[in-house]
DNA sequence: TAAAAGATCCGCT
DNA sequence: GCGGATCTTTTAA
């Protein structure tokens, strides 16, 4: 069995910090409505790697990201869309990691009233900017630190090694081979198995 | 100042 | 499976 630490590592090797990710609880608070989410799958993106943001070195969209670990980085995509990172590394490294999918904890009903266009309940947070909706986190949240209400990282159930798919990552058009992708094998709420 | 790309989602076929 | 929606950020001229 893993031991389960009592904080959660945010330093350290990327692929493991990110790997580590996987299981831990995104909670938010809005008004009374207390959500949460248990993290099935992750990205990582880092400083190195033409595909992430802070490839070109940071920029006033991507200082977040150079910053201190713990803090969320969430950027506006296509437009219409919100994407959650959790910014790791020590202050100074462009390295994050993209939060993909979660399976709703608690809130469920609140998350589906976020999510009019989800016809299944698997559909709530299938997705990076799905999740965005169902928890209703937007770009008011980049840079927040997420040791903090109303949005908080908690640790959760530790994922055992064998339960968990590393591969390669959607949506990008650089660096594509990265196996920088990993979630929890038959979690019903990950974006693509 | 302009232009292109983009870590996606949804509805329609 | 495919294409449209929609607009911020960045880069180049």
């Amino acid at each position: 069995m893993h031991k389960n630490t009592s904080k959660i590592s945010l330093v350290g090797r990327p692929e493991e910090v990110a790997v580590n990710l996987l299981g831990c609880h995104l909670i938010r608070q809005v008004g009374m409505h207390k959500l949460m989410v248990k993290i099935v799958e992750v990205e990582l993106y880092d400083q190195s790697d033409a595909a992430s943001h802070s490839y070109r070195g940071r920029t006033p969209r991507t200082d977040v990201m150079f910053g201190p670990p713990g803090r969320a980085y969430v950027y506006f995509t296509y437009g219409m869309h919100f994407c959650m990172n959790v910014v790791i590394g020590e202050e100074g490294t462009g390295s994050a990691v993209l939060l993909r999918a979660g399976e709703p904890l608690e809130g469920i009903e609140f998350m589906r009233g976020q999510r009019p266009s989800a016809k299944t309940d698997t559909e709530l947070t299938n997705g990076p900017a799905k999740l965005c909706y169902a928890l209703s986190i937007n770009k008011e949240f980049s840079g927040h630190d997420l040791s903090l209400p109303p949005l908080k990282l908690g640790l959760g159930v530790a994922v055992s090694k064998k339960d968990v798919v590393q591969t390669t990552r959607v949506g990008i058009s650089k660096d594509t081979d990265r196996p920088w992708r990993w979630y929890i094998q038959g979690n019903p709420y990950v974006s693509r198995q």
